[in-house]
DNA sequence: TTAGTGATATCC
DNA sequence: GATATCACTAAA
């Protein structure tokens, strides 16, 4: 896995979570499967939550035991449980005390982030790992060229109209 | 449109 | 301790 899909390095996280999210969009996630088989998805949306100030965001009122791995250094994943049902995979970027994150809310044959989750087996176990070093689990650089269009995030209600309407969320497109 | 699912936050 | 809520999905 480590010669045909590289790793992200680290400081791609490293940075604002706009940023990072409109990068990792049209990049893959590769995951080796707990039955040894490998799994290569196209990431094909992402949607950025930033900071204490982003009403979207889990860290929007301050820290807890739940949103702590946020304010951490860029870098390492983010797997929470939502509706008890679905795990959202995060990735945490930006400097340490700066809780900002990437969702991948979607992949090429998996619409929606509690399914490609489920796709991937991937649950909250994997918190807290660092995304460079971790043979599971990887975000793997794009091939190609690729369109990035903005919209709206998804489901979050209870934000600010503000916040609501701020294009974080990216979707990619092969570019022909 | 609605039920399902359970951890978490926020209130007593 | 209790309750309301939640970055969702599948079935109908």
């Amino acid at each position: 896995m480590t010669k045909e899909f590289p790793a992200l390095p680290r400081g791609f996280f490293e940075r604002d979570a706009v940023t990072a999210a409109r990068e990792l969009a049209g990049c893959r996630v590769a995951r080796r499967m707990p039955d040894g088989s490998l799994r290569v998805l196209t990431i094909t949306e992402t949607e950025a939550y930033c900071g204490e100030e982003d009403s979207a965001c889990h860290a929007h009122r301050g820290k807890t035991r739940r949103n702590a791995p946020l304010y951490e250094r860029g870098g390492i994943f983010y797997v929470y449980l939502c509706y008890g049902i679905h795990w959202m995979l995060n990735a945490v970027t930006g400097p340490e005390g700066r809780p900002q994150g990437v969702l991948i809310r979607a992949c090429e044959g998996e619409p929606g982030p509690g399914r490609l989750t489920r796709a991937l087996a991937i649950d909250g176990s994997f918190t807290g790992l660092e995304v460079d070093r971790c043979p599971e689990l990887r975000f793997v650089p794009r091939e190609g060229e690729w369109e990035i269009s903005t919209a709206p995030r998804v489901g979050i209600g209870y934000a600010t109209p503000e916040d609501q309407a701020r294009p974080w969320r990216f979707i990619a497109r092969r570019a022909d």
